[in-house]
DNA sequence: TGTACATCAGTGAACGCGCGTTCACTGATGTAC
DNA sequence: TGTACATCAGTGAACGCGCGTTCACTGATGTAC
């Protein structure tokens, strides 16, 4: 059904009762973690009963998905736009300090993320899928540097700007992971800047900002 | 009971179980995450009733804590051990590659200990327990950078050898991520050795190894 | 070293709950006129 | 714009399973002599 124009007469109150489900599930998951979560607690949590999940998602693990690429969709953008910003000519600070501020901006994420991680670990085909995510936005940094190639010159050992592309991934990986245990975001964004500043620098000026 | 010295009598078979329990749940969580599995699927997997778990723990929780501990002591030493090697003066690459083999051997143990982090994510008390071993381990880094500094100069932007240290969990826990997702065990060892020759030397010498 | 005994570790059955999954039904929603 | 109708979205009850948790019991294990 969908394929021809007959299908899908009533999608007003369906896109709606989707969209309520996905709040509501997001919420849960980053409270108790998907692994902690029955069907029956997303659907209370979003007012509706069981039935209602059945007809729109075949399980947690499709809802869990959609909720996934739904939101990393959205980030993409944000830090896609974060990097166009500020001419062509790349402020490095500038432009870490923008683009921390969108990636680190909601701890909740950052949880449900990693739950997603933990699944697509142990699920080729979902690890397909993030893989996907992370090469996109590998490749907006890899793009706004190469374009801006000759005003920074970037350390040799980490190659062209496809490799500090990856080399900015790992430190917000890295900076995720400690954020999640310290909970201190602020501090996490002035961290996550010295990464970057050490690795996209030849590392021999002083740190501008303190140690988070 | 315990402090007397006449409880605990019949010791041996007790700490059979509970090592039996502890070692094919590792194999559980490994394979399924631990929010996929029932006691009744380690005790399964274990050869035991769930009698014999109840016995032996509280409940899963108390498990994967045991679990994480005994194993996360375990590579505290050997990342200790891998430091100590190689003289007073320090080899970095060589020092790298040593705690690079340790750190990344096993995916099955990052994986358990990515759920560890999940689950610590969400509960302070776990957290305190992770953070301590994370610090563990920064504090053997900081000792070495530090005994070995004026042969080594490093960043100024990461400050003392304290914030070096910082930087390589860092680094080891970006590399972790990508290795979850993309199970290259060997590239992960290339890749972790520049991340961490891009941050502990100044970054103007040419990369040495290809990129993984 | 061997034996009798006390104690403890692990058994296995039982209970009940939470929840995944299904489905006949109802009333909300969009459409045709 | 209003109304009658067809269809679909969500309801709510029912079923059954997996499993957490408990506990009386048994036989394995260490100890005392």
């Amino acid at each position: 059904m969908g394929a021809d124009g007959t299908a899908g007469r009533v999608t007003g109150r369906r896109a709606r009762t989707r969209a309520n489900l996905l709040r509501a599930a997001f919420s849960v998951f980053a409270a108790k973690g998907f692994g902690h979560v029955s069907i029956e607690q997303v659907c209370e949590a979003a007012g509706y009963t069981r039935g209602a999940f059945y007809s729109n998602f075949s399980g947690l693990d499709e809802l869990f998905f959609a909720l996934y690429a739904e939101r990393a969709e959205l980030i993409a953008e944000q830090v896609s736009e974060a990097l166009a910003r500020g001419g062509p000519d790349l402020d490095v600070p500038a432009a870490v300090d923008r683009v921390a501020e969108v990636l680190l901006l909601d701890r909740d994420w950052l949880l449900v993320k990693t739950d997603f991680l933990v699944h697509a670990a142990r699920d080729p085909e979902v690890a397909r899928a993030l893989l996907e995510h992370r090469a996109r936005l590998r490749r907006a940094v890899a793009d706004r540097l190469a374009r801006a190639r000759g005003h920074t010159e970037l350390p040799a050992v980490l190659g062209d700007a496809d490799g500090a592309a990856h080399a900015v991934v790992a430190a917000y990986d890295g900076v995720t992971t400690r954020l999640l245990l310290d909970r201190d975001v602020a501090g996490a964004r002035v961290w996550l800047r010295q990464l970057l500043t050490a690795l996209l620098t030849d590392g021999t000026e002083p740190a501008a900002h303190g140690r988070g």
